[in-house]
This record gives structure tokens, C-alpha cells and sequence, in this order.
DNA sequence: GTAGTCATGTAAGAGGTTACATGATTAG
DNA sequence: CTAATCATGTAACCTCTTACATGACTAC
């Protein structure tokens, strides 16, 4: 259940809209887990009838209107329990690491082209979590202001600290992806390279026999 | 469908049972893309329908029977097309690390109980990739011996370096999520060290307003 | 007026988890 | 004869994906 701890960290430094959810669930928690807008909005009527949350209707504009969805005291009390709890592993399952297994069965060019991507991606993702872990240390991240006003001064360097470190631990596995999809293609390189010579020396000897 | 592909890319060197397909898919191809068996009959039976393999039910002992799976020519086509062509990553969803964005909400003590788990769960998952990758470029796996029975020696040296590849990708971020673990670890000391030097500064201050 | 944002959902289906269920075979 | 292994499933439930669907509000 992990979408409604999301949700309930989340809601514990402010309460949010359904929209405001869904924008901090694809963006900044969503960088560790992400989630559609079509699990997001009935997951918060579930919590709602659990108690866990608790929406206030509020107008928007003339005609509309809106639902905030605040942290109740039971959510709190369960997003603490989740927090102090170790939480079991899942089972192992990357499908780019799946693929990598089987890259045998593909020539060698679609397996540097995989690794290249590889490469793209993680760059792309190591960049995205470096800022996040930079924002959260410059204060220029919202909720964790939102977050910060609620507590003791002296705590504000620790909930800073700990999330940046969050993030960190993505930015180290970005770089071993990296490292590894590098080492990847030297690999395919060498390999290619003496595969060319033991083809051309098999079918010398082939010819000679 | 990763699944689907983790078993024709097991029966790419084989042929096999489901129940020997169950082994795989917990032990070895299982460390990167594990599934219960509760998943691999029926999507055996759904492979067999699609026409990606074909059954053969052996006799076992004097009244049992088993079904041995083999890959038939459009399964191989289709664990070939998978294998060449790029793969869309998923996207992030990773529970130990969205609990770290919230260690904030436990004390300290719980957090390092939970870096410490962290340490011993990758630490083992180390060993276990290092250990098969070790197998690998030993020969040790009965089933590469079956795979390389297929394939042209010239080739042997690359299908083995490929899939041991794949697994060191485990190995660095393994270590790479060891490193971090214990990082936090000798974060959450120093913040707890200025934390006791903050708080007992600001008993103080109160006390000599 | 119109494009972009704010706001909230439903529905069908695929994929995965957990528990339940059964029985033959083989090694000691 | 008994325990471990071989062998094959079903069922209920939960989670996640993809596509569909609607409409008000705001800045230009």
C-alpha cells in the first residue's frame, strides 16, 4: 500500500486538492513513486471512508468547486506507524536488466542502442534528481515550507537533510546505471572486435582444410 | 509482458516443465525478474494457445504425467524481435526509498534500523549476483551448457560475457544502494549529535529569558 | 474567443500476490 | 513408511495501466 503512505506523506505537511495530488505524484514524490491521476482520485475516496483523510468542499470560482483533502489524526497516527515499521522487500524485477539476460539473442547493435538509451535515460533522471535534492536543500521546494512551518526550528536541518539524502540514494543508483550501460558497450565493442577475428580465422581454417 | 519474455527467453535453451520453469524463475533468471507459480502455469497455457510454444506430456514414473514446453518458431521470432527492439522504462516505484523521503516522521532509531536492513538485504542480494555471474563465466549453469549446445563456439565467449554482464548491473547497484545505506547511516548520527547540541542550546535560551 | 490550466472522475483489462488444493514419485 | 521433491493448478483480491469523459476558470 504504498500509494497511500505516498499520499499520506505528502498530506502530512499540507492539505492538498485531488490536483494538487496528481501533480506532486508525477514531479517531485513521483521521482521515488509515481501514480495516475485515475488511482489517485478514488485511492482518496478510500482513505476518506477509512478516516484517514479527512475533504473539506471548497468553492472555486462562481460555479465550481473543489475537494481539500486533510490529514486526519487517525492518517497521522498510521503515516508514523509506517514510517517506524521496517518494511519488507519486494521481489526483484527490472525489465531493462531482463532484457540485458537475453541480449545474446539480438545482434549487437540493438543491445548498444538499448545501452545507449540506458545511458539517455538514467542521465536524464540523474539530473532531475540532483535538482530535487538541490531544491529541498535551497528551501525552494513548497511543501517542504509548508512542511518546515509546523515544526521545532532545531528539527528543520534533520527533515532537510533526510529527504535530500532520499534523493541521493537515486543520484547513486542513476550513476550505477550509467557506469554500467558504459562498461556495457566496451564490452560489446571488444567482443565484436574478436568475434570478427575468430570468424575470419574459422573460416580460414574452413577454407584449409 | 515481461513475464512472457522471461520464459521464452528460458525456453530459448530448452525445453522444460513448468515446474522447472518455477525453479528458474525463483533462482536465477528469478533474481531479475521474479514470478510465483500461481502466474507461470496459466501463462504457460496462454503461450501454448498464442502458439509461442508447444506441449508434449511425458509420462512420469508409472501413472504421473508432466507437460515439457518447448519454444516453437514464433516464439523464437517473437523472444528475438522483444530482444532487438528498445524497451520503454517503467516508471519509479521504489517503497524503501519513498520511506526514506519520510524518515522525517520516525525517530532517528527507526530510520537506522532500516538503512541497517538495507545494508543486509543488498549485502546478500551482492553475494547471490556476484555468485551468478561467477557461475556463468564457470560454465557452472546447467542452463548456458544447454544454451551453448545450440550456438556456434565463435559465439560461446559472447553469450557468456553478456549475461554475466547483466547481472554485474545488480552487482553495482547493489553497491552502489550499500553505499548509500551507510551513508545515512553516519548522516543520521551527525544530525543527531547537532540535534542534542541544538536542543539542549535551546533549553537554555528559554530557561534564561 | 481560445488555449492552457484547474478540477474530478469512470471503466476495462492486464499483471501480480496470497492462500488454498491435490496427488504421484523417489530417496532414505 | 515417511519426508522431500516433482508436478500442476484455482480463486479471490489488490494494484496499476490505458483510454475515455467532462466541464469550469483564467490569462491573453
Amino acid at each position: 500500500m504504498s500509494l497511500r503512505h505516498a499520499i499520506l506523506g505528502v498530506l502530512s505537511a499540507a492539505p492538498l486538492t485531488g490536483y494538487d495530488l496528481v501533480q506532486y505524484m508525477h514531479d517531485s514524490v513521483g521521482y521515488v513513486w509515481s501514480a495516475p491521476k485515475s488511482q489517485i482520485y478514488p485511492e482518496l475516496r478510500k482513505m476518506e471512508e477509512h478516516g484517514l483523510v479527512s475533504a473539506t468542499v471548497a468553492p472555486r470560482g462562481q460555479h465550481a468547486q473543489k475537494r481539500i483533502y486533510a490529514i486526519t489524526d487517525e492518517g497521522a497516527a498510521e503515516i508514523e506507524r509506517w514510517a517506524a515499521n521496517r518494511m519488507e522487500y519486494p521481489p526483484d524485477r527490472d525489465p531493462l536488466r531482463l532484457k540485458a539476460i537475453f541480449f545474446d539473442l539480438a545482434p549487437f547493435e540493438a543491445a548498444r542502442e538499448q545501452l545507449r538509451a540506458h545511458v539517455a535515460h538514467y542521465t536524464r533522471r540523474l539530473a532531475q534528481w540532483e535538482e530535487r535534492a538541490a531544491a529541498l536543500r535551497a528551501r525552494r521546494v513548497h511543501i517542504l515550507q509548508r512542511r518546515l512551518a509546523q515544526r521545532a526550528p532545531e528539527e528543520h536541518e534533520a527533515i532537510i537533510e533526510l529527504k535530500a539524502f532520499a534523493f541521493e540514494g537515486n543520484v547513486a543508483r542513476a550513476k550505477a546505471e550509467i557506469g554500467w550501460a558504459e562498461r556495457g558497450l566496451e564490452l560489446i565493442d571488444a567482443l565484436e572486435a574478436r568475434r570478427a577475428g575468430a570468424s575470419g580465422r574459422a573460416r580460414r581454417e574452413r577454407a584449409s582444410r
